[in-house]
DNA sequence: GCTTCTGTTCTTTTT
DNA sequence: GAACAGAAGC
C-alpha cells in the first residue's frame, strides 16, 4: 500500500521543526525523539507543500546505511527517481561531483577510490622504496597523518616540519601524493579534499552548484570534521538554506577528527538560525531513559538536555557478572534463545560491543545453537583479499597508470615473478617515467634485463590484462568477473587446495559475482559505466546487505555502528574497564567520548536492557582479571537488577583495605606475591593508579599475567 | 622463486 | 591470537 505524505502523526516540537520558513535550522534532537523522521518529513514538506525540486535538495548522512534508509522511505511516498537524489554520505555525494567533474578537478577519467588497507600498503612501499625505515614510523601512523592533515585541508606543501617525526611524515606525505596523482588514485581524505578544492578554484563549478542546490540538510552534523564544515559552507549562497540535525551527547567520532564545536560554530556562522530542540524519547521505556540520563549527567562538556518520556518505567536493567568471556556469550545466547520462545523476533534482538574482536565467542555460540545472525562492520565483505584481487586485476585493466593495483596482482596467483624482476621492473618504470604495467612491453625489448623465465611471465601477464580489457567490453558485469576469476586462475589455485579457508575464499568469490548481479539495474550518473559505478561501491560501501538476506537474524555491530538504530531488546557486553572505556581511551583521558558512547549504546534499547561483563576475559592470548566498568556505578542502583552467579557487588566497591597501605610510596615492583589459582610470582611491573592499578605478575609455574590489584586478592610476601 | 617455520609485534571505533 | 616479517630449506 502506498503511504500519503501526512504530518498528522509528528508531535508539536517536531511539526514546528519540519515546517517552518526560516531560512536555517539547527535541530539539537536527543536519541529517540525522533530525528530522521524530522529530517525525511522535512523533505516531503519541502516537495509537497513548497514545490521543491526533489533534485534541488542535498541531503548529506553518516553513514551509507543511514542514506539507504532515507532513500527507502522517501520511495514509499514519492514517485520519482529515488536514486538521482542528492542523498548519500559526504565521500559519496563528494564522488558524484568529482565524477562530473574531473576534469576541473584535475582528475583522470578512470580515477579510482581507494580504501585505508590500499593507504596503508602504498605508504609501506613508499617507506621501502625510498629508506625511510625507524621503528618510531609506522606505516599506520603515517596514514593517521595524512589523514588528518587532509582533513584540515593543508597539502604537503603546506605542512611544518617541526621534528624528525614530522619531517619523516612530511616526506612520505609529499611522496604518496604524487603517487596518487600518477596513478589516478583518490583516498577517502582526497575525495573530500578535492571537492573543496573544486569550489574554491572554480567560481563557475561552485556557481552551478550553488544553483542547483536550494537547500541542505545534514544528519549528524555533531560528527562533521573541520573540511565537511567548510564544504558545507562553501556550498552555501545566499539563498541556500541549512537544516542541521544534531545531539552532541552522541559525538563519537572525535578520533576521526569530528568536531562537536561545528554546532556552535553554526550558530555564529549563519546568523539568525532558528533553534529546535526534541527532547521527548518516544523509544525507550522509562528505565532505560534513566539510565542513559543519569550516564551521561557525568560528562562536564554537554550544551546540556534532559531525555523524559511519557511511556511506563519498564523493567529492571539486568546486568549480568559473567566468569569470564565464554560464560558471558553462554547468558546472552540463552536469554536470546529463550525471549525468541516468547514470540521476538531475531532481528529485534542485537548484541552491541566496544570493539570487533569480541563479537567472535558471541558468533561460535549462536552457531552452535543454531540462531541466525548478521554482523554489520567488521571485517568488510570488500576487504577481504580474494575480492581485492579481483577488483585490482579491473582496476588495472580500466587503468593501466594504477601501480597499487598492479603490485597487488602481478604475483598473485604465483606465475614466478619475484622481488628481483619487481624490483628491476620499477627502476625501469621510475626512469622512463612510465608505469609499472606500461613499462612491461618496453623493458621486455631490451634483451638481457630479465631471465628468460621472468620475461616470459611478465609477457603472459601483459596479455592476461589485455584479454581482461577485453572481456569488460563484452557481455555484463557477472559475466565479466566470472571470466575473470576464471582467467586470472585465482578460482583454480583456490581449487586446488582442499582447505576450510579456500573453500569459504570461493563462496565469496561467488557471492562477488551475485552481488554484481544486483548491480545491474543500478541508475548511472553522467559519465559513469557500470564497471566504474561497481570499482567505486567496492570502496565507499562495505558490501552490507550482501548475501544473507533472511532478515530474521540477531543483530550485531559495535556501538559506533549502531549510532541511529533502535532494537527492542539490546544486550550491551563487556563493561569492563580498559574494554569500556577503552584502555586508549583511559591513556588519553578521553572518557567523556567513551561515556556518550555508552549513552547512545544504552538508548538504542526501547524494552530491555541487558548489560553484562566477565570478570576474566582472554585477550590477545593471555588472560586478563577485568573490574567493572566505572560507567555501571553511573547507573542508579534503583533501576537495576544484578543477576550471575556470582555477583561482583560492583556499588559496594572502591575499598581496596590493606592494598592501599602498600602502596603508600613504595614500588610494589620486585615484589613477592601469591596467587590463590597461579601460586607464587614476582610483580614485574605495574600501570594505573587506585582502584585501575593493574601489575604484571611472573609466575613461577603459570607465566607472566596481567592482574587488577583489587580483584585478584593477591598476598604479599 | 616458493614454501614452511619461527619469532615478533600489536592489539578501538570507520567513510 | 592473528597478522606479519624474516630465515631456512627445497
Amino acid at each position: 500500500m502506498e503511504l500519503r505524505y501526512t504530518l498528522n502523526d509528528l508531535n508539536e516540537a517536531q511539526r514546528n521543526a519540519v515546517c517552518n520558513l526560516s531560512q536555517n535550522c539547527l535541530v539539537i534532537a536527543g536519541a529517540g525523539s525522533g530525528k530522521t523522521r524530522v529530517l525525511i518529513q522535512r523533505i516531503l514538506w519541502l516537495i509537497e507543500d513548497n514545490d521543491y525540486s526533489p533534485y534541488s535538495i542535498l541531503a548529506v548522512t553518516f553513514t551509507n546505511k543511514a542514506a539507504r534508509e532515507i532513500k527507502t522511505r522517501l520511495s514509499n511516498t514519492l514517485n520519482i527517481k529515488i536514486e538521482s537524489m542528492w542523498v548519500g554520505t559526504f565521500h559519496g555525494i563528494c564522488h558524484r561531483i568529482l565524477r562530473s567533474n574531473y576534469q576541473k578537478a584535475l582528475l583522470p577519467k578512470n580515477f579510482q577510490v581507494i580504501d585505508s588497507e590500499d593507504q596503508i600498503r602504498i605508504i609501506k612501499r613508499i617507506m621501502k622504496e625510498n629508506e625511510i625505515e625507524n621503528s618510531q614510523i609506522q606505516p599506520k601512523q603515517v596514514a593517521w597523518y595524512i589523514n588528518k592533515k587532509k582533513d584540515q585541508s593543508v597539502r604537503s606543501n603546506k605542512t611544518k616540519d617541526d621534528d624528525f617525526i614530522t619531517i619523516q611524515y612530511n616526506k612520505i606525505y609529499k611522496i604518496y601524493e604524487d603517487y596518487c596523482n600518477n596513478s589516478g588514485l583518490v583516498d577517502f581524505g582526497e575525495i573530500i579534499l578535492r571537492t573543496l578544492e573544486l569550489f574554491q578554484k572554480n567560481i563557475e563549478t561552485r556557481k552551478y552548484y550553488h544553483n542547483l542546490f536550494k537547500t541542505i540538510l545534514i544528519d549528524e552534523f555533531q560528527d562533521t570534521n573541520t573540511i565537511q564544515y567548510d564544504l558545507v559552507r562553501i556550498l552555501t549562497s545566499n539563498d541556500t538554506s541549512i537544516f542541521a540535525v544534531g545531539d552532541d551527547d552522541q559525538s563519537i567520532y572525535g578520533w576521526r577528527g569530528a568536531k562537536v564545536e561545528n554546532i556552535e560554530k553554526l550558530q555564529k556562522d549563519y546568523n539568525g538560525i532558528k533553534i529546535f530542540r526534541l527532547e521527548q524519547n518516544y523509544r525507550s521505556t522509562g528505565n532505560i531513559l534513566d539510565a542513559a540520563n543519569s550516564v551521561i549527567l557525568n560528562n562536564n562538556s554537554r550544551m546540556g538536555k534532559n531525555l523524559w518520556t511519557e511511556g511506563k518505567s519498564g523493567d529492571l536493567i539486568k546486568i549480568y557478572s559473567a566468569n569470564d568471556e565464554i560464560d558471558e556469550a553462554n547468558f546472552v545466547v540463552e536469554n536470546i534463545e529463550s525471549l525468541v520462545q516468547n514470540n521476538f523476533k531475531r532481528d529485534e534482538i542485537s548484541i552491541l560491543y566496544r570493539s570487533n574482536a569480541q563479537s567472535r565467542v558471541f558468533e561460535e555460540k549462536l552457531i552452535s545453537k543454531g540462531i541466525p545472525y548478521k554482523i554489520y562492520g567488521g571485517f568488510r565483505f570488500f576487504e577481504r583479499s580474494e575480492i581485492k584481487d579481483v577488483i585490482a586485476y579491473m582496476r588495472l585493466a580500466v587503468n593501466h597508470n594504477d601501480d597499487n593495483s598492479f603490485e597487488r596482482i602481478i604475483n598473485t596467483p604465483v606465475r614466478g615473478i619475484g622481488e628481483k624482476t619487481k624490483a628491476t621492473l620499477r627502476d625501469f618504470s621510475k626512469k622512463e617515467k612510465i608505469s609499472l604495467f606500461e613499462a612491461i612491453p618496453v623493458a621486455l625489448k631490451n634483451e638481457n634485463i630479465f631471465t628468460k623465465k621472468a620475461s616470459e611471465s611478465l609477457n603472459e601477464f601483459f596479455k592476461l590484462i589485455n584479454l581482461i580489457k577485453d572481456i569488460l567490453s563484452k557481455e555484463d558485469l557477472p559475466f565479466q568477473i566470472n571470466e575473470i576469476i576464471k582467467q586470472t586462475k585465482i578460482k583454480s589455485t583456490y581449487e586446488k587446495s582442499k582447505t576450510e579457508q579456500s573453500r569459504s575464499k570461493l563462496e565469496n568469490l561467488d557471492e562477488l559475482i551475485s552481488a554484481a548481479q544486483e548491480f545491474l539495474n543500478v541508475d548511472l550518473d553522467d559519465n559513469e559505466t557500470v564497471l566504474d559505478a561497481f570499482l567505486t561501491h567496492t570502496s565507499l560501501e562495505s558490501g552490507e546487505g550482501q548475501g544473507d538476506e533472511w532478515d530474521e537474524c540477531v543483530q550485531l555491530m559495535t556501538l559506533h555502528s549502531s549510532k541511529g538504530l533502535e532494537f527492542p531488546i539490546v544486550f550491551l557486553v563487556g563493561l569492563e574497564e580498559n574494554l569500556f572505556p577503552s584502555r586508549m581511551s583511559i591513556e588519553e583521558d578521553n572518557l567523556e567520548e567513551e561515556r556518550r558512547l555508552c549513552y547512545v549504546g544504552i538508548t538504542r534499547a526501547r524494552k530491555n536492557l541487558y548489560i553484562s561483563y566477565a570478570q576474566l576475559r582472554r585477550q590477545y592470548g593471555t588472560e586478563n582479571f577485568c573490574m567493572p566498568s566505572r560507567f555501571l556505578k553511573e547507573i542508579p542502583q534503583e533501576i537495576v537488577e544484578e543477576i550471575g552467579f556470582n555477583p561482583r557487588k560492583f556499588f559496594d566497591r572502591g575499598n581496596l583495605s590493606n592494598l592501599d597501605n602498600i602502596f603508600e610510596g613504595e614500588s610494589v615492583i620486585g615484589k613477592r606475591v601469591k596467587h590463590k589459582k597461579f601460586g607464587e610470582g614476582v610483580v614485574i611491573s605495574s600501570e594505573g593508579f587506585e582502584s585501575n592499578t593493574r601489575v604484571e605478575v611472573s609466575f613461577d609455574n603459570v607465566g607472566k599475567k596481567w592482574l587488577i590489584l583489587a580483584i585478584a586478592n593477591l598476598e604479599f610476601m
